[in-house]
DNA sequence: CCTCAGTAGTGCC
DNA sequence: GGCACTACTGAGG
């Protein structure tokens, strides 16, 4: 885990979205890491936190390639990603983003719902830690996690960004469910 | 409205 | 191994 943070080197680009810029770290196995921020500098500054030691090094293609992809998902996130990802974590992180990746675009599921999903029903506020240590922005849709009592709680890229994100899939949901 | 305890995973010492 | 963190939750002032 450690080694392997050490050892592979991460290209990375950075771009302008609807909701902010967004910082793409590609490893060698697939996308290691999306955040959002303000701006560059505030996103960089992100991506070496997370990666303190890996050898960072801007794009050499491999982020070119997933962008498109990627900004897609960030300006309409209702749709399919099935680009590899690379993402280490903890089973216990892994259980959670797993679960996370299931709930679909337009709804939401509470950390109650979430710890419930993963068989560890009183781990709730670890699934809200586990959610906040996500490393792939939109594409894991820890976005779509609640309060049970339907506040937004927190997100690591602001509760803003939450919230513009949650109102774009309700949009589009009730456009093609009409109730 | 606010505080408090229960609770479990993680990171740092 | 301890200890202090939480993007929680439900109960009780």
């Amino acid at each position: 885990m450690a080694m392997r943070e050490v050892l592979d080197a991460i290209e990375f680009a950075t771009c302008a979205s609807s909701i902010g810029q967004v910082v793409v770290a590609h490893g060698s196995q697939g996308i290691r890491a999306v955040f959002i921020g303000d701006d560059d500098a505030a996103v960089l500054l992100a991506l070496r936190s997370r990666f303190p030691l890996a050898a960072l090094t801007p794009d050499q293609g491999s982020c070119k390639r997933v962008l498109p992809d990627v900004m897609g998902l960030i300006e309409s996130p209702w749709k399919d990603f099935s680009l590899p990802v690379d993402s280490c974590g903890t089973t216990f992180q892994q259980q959670v983003w797993h679960a996370l990746r299931e709930i679909p675009a337009g709804s939401t599921a509470s950390y109650t719902d979430i710890a419930q999903r993963i068989g560890c029903a009183s781990a709730v506020r670890a699934v809200a830690q586990a959610c906040g240590a996500n490393p792939l922005a939109v594409i894991v849709p820890c976005h779509r996690v609640v309060r049970r009592d339907g506040g937004l709680s927190g997100y690591r890229w602001g509760v803003e960004r939450k919230r513009e994100l949650l109102r774009r899939e309700s949009v589009w949901s009730s456009r093609i469910e009409p109730a």
